[in-house]
DNA sequence: ATCTAAGCGAGACGGTACGTCACGTCTTGGG
DNA sequence: CCCAAGACGTGACGTACCGTCTCGCTTAGAT
């Protein structure tokens, strides 16, 4: 509640080189993938010394992670309407969707690769991830409002059980990621509660 | 027209540098983590020159991959007594025991990495993924026919049921992974079957 | 005596990228100087990898001072006739000439800024001015032969009382550098012996 | 109209962080010699900013010969005593005292790699060479009138007789650089006038 | 018993990216 | 207008691996 918010001596960090950083990680990875993402090519690419990035993010997959963050591209509002769990299957096919474009599989090999541990990894598993469970956590709340679903059920289980088998394939390709899945999936997860 | 072994001419291939790579890719996992596992650490650490590295593998992945899936530890047979569904339910908990495991970890960042599409690829994520995986349809099977499960399952569906969520903790660690996570996800996937 | 000269194993060292990466040294002495001769530029310049040139020589003086001795210019033949302290006045005016180069007064600074105690800094330092300094040394020896100078003589100091000063008005510019200074040089050492 | 100092406008210079900034010249010399002797080192130990070096000196080289310039060691007192060619020997083994000390050292490197145009380079080298040079060259005159040396004689060559080969010695190390080199050195240069 | 073709170890090769350092310039708020 | 602080773009540093190559040396079936 203070009036200090004390100022740091010196020039501000550029807000512009920042942006710059995030955009070139997010142009290289679409034009090249993630072995595309070096520092070196940011630097290039961004305009921007590489001690730049460096005083930011420690590596180039802390960078990416941030730039995929802050580029999230929205999850499509599904339709507000019918019952809750007619809305939880579209939502579940849209996060499909998502993920089965190039920035949604590198976000997972991002997720797989990273040392869990850091704060970017913290923050981007909490924020690519469960930013769309919280829709999906929202919308399960409403369904057991309505009766539609058991009060014991644990959300926290039922999430991992929608969202493990998605990123599963993903990342393993060994069938495919497609709405028709999705529909399974919710029916198997939801249709039994 | 012989059956005659067409034979190549020259010196075969050693069946040892095979054996001595392999094994300093496991030797180097353990100690350093994937991130040690080079090729120019493996021909060091095996006695064995690059190019032959090479001829075998095309990159260090491939390696580290086909030596986890020789080197596989056994999945620990659980014993065959009592309802099948708490058989299946033993299972699951052993499956999670391996994936907990460093060796195991490694296994899914390199399913999760890789390039989805080569040979070693496919290879390992089948032998890996549905070795134990067989196994659990087994039981699922028996299930099945003691009419302990309904006659309708879709067995590759529930397959990814228990497999994915096991995935999705192991690499985003936002969740324990332990046995009683095993419980309640297979409580969760077979208990209302 | 032993007909062993046992050849290491591996790929030979590679004479051309040796004889390319000392070029592109003097090459980038000539254009820009000798803060122009840095590892970076050599290894572009010669179309060689980095870690090749770090393979020979551990920094860029080093570099320059194998390059310089090996490109090393003839010390101009002087005229073997007449009284051999002539021939020695001719002589260091000879070296006079070499040293106001660019390339000379750059083996200076060199020898000037060097560690002084690594192998390449003494060969360098040996090679540079005790090849022109024996010249002149069996000029002397001669001259004491004949009879043109007493026996008794130091060559080691006369010496550096002949490269020293040129030495001096070189790096430090005070004084001109040219066929007059060597002329007085020469006098003042010599003529009162 | 007034002489009224035309006193600029702003703030003034900081006298003190000049003498911060020699001094932490100094002290990084001593410490980890020439090398150490950074910009950014010297704003970091003088807490002082970058640019605030960039308005007084252009080069942290400049700022090196500056510092040496103004802590000078005094050139320690020879007795003045005896004939005057005795003085001069005691006075060259001084000398050669102070060019044998890691500041001594120091300072004829840095002549040696500077650009020799500068005004600093020039100011240095006058200062630092010629201070010195200045009380030999009065003994020199001493001498002269007192009949010890020979009326014709060049003293800036024989200043170069005498420092030249200190220097020498003192940069290339090929050679001991120490009293005895001092009294050879004076004996082969002024015993025969 | 030789010949010959391929695999072997070793290790140098041209590269690329790494993460760090210092450069010299700039942009802040404060004196 | 100078000051300290410190971020900026730049570019060289020295290192680690990459994947390829060139050596001399096996090794073993074909001649």
């Amino acid at each position: 509640m203070s009036e200090s918010a004390k100022r740091k001596p010196g020039r501000p960090r550029s807000e512009e080189a920042r942006r710059n950083i995030l955009a070139a990680a997010i142009d290289l990875l679409e034009q090249g993938g993630l072995a595309a993402v070096t520092m070196e090519a940011i630097a290039k690419q961004a305009q921007v010394g590489k001690p730049t990035i460096y005083r930011y993010w420690p590596n180039a997959q802390a960078v990416m992670m941030t730039a995929l963050m802050e580029a999230q591209p929205e999850i499509p509002d599904i339709e507000k309407k019918g019952p809750t769990l007619d809305q939880l299957r579209r939502h579940v096919k849209a996060i499909i969707a998502i993920f089965a474009t190039r920035r949604g599989r590198s976000a997972a090999m991002l997720i797989a690769a990273a040392d869990a541990n850091t704060e970017v990894s913290k923050a981007f598993r909490n924020h690519v991830i469960l930013k769309s469970r919280s829709d999906g956590k929202a919308l399960l709340d409403q369904a057991l409002k309505n009766g539609e679903l058991p009060a014991t059920l644990d959300t926290d289980l039922i999430a991992d059980l929608l969202y493990g088998p998605i990123f599963f394939r993903m990342l393993l390709g060994h069938q495919p990621l497609d709405p028709r899945f999705g529909d399974a999936l919710a029916d198997q997860v939801l249709a039994a509660q």
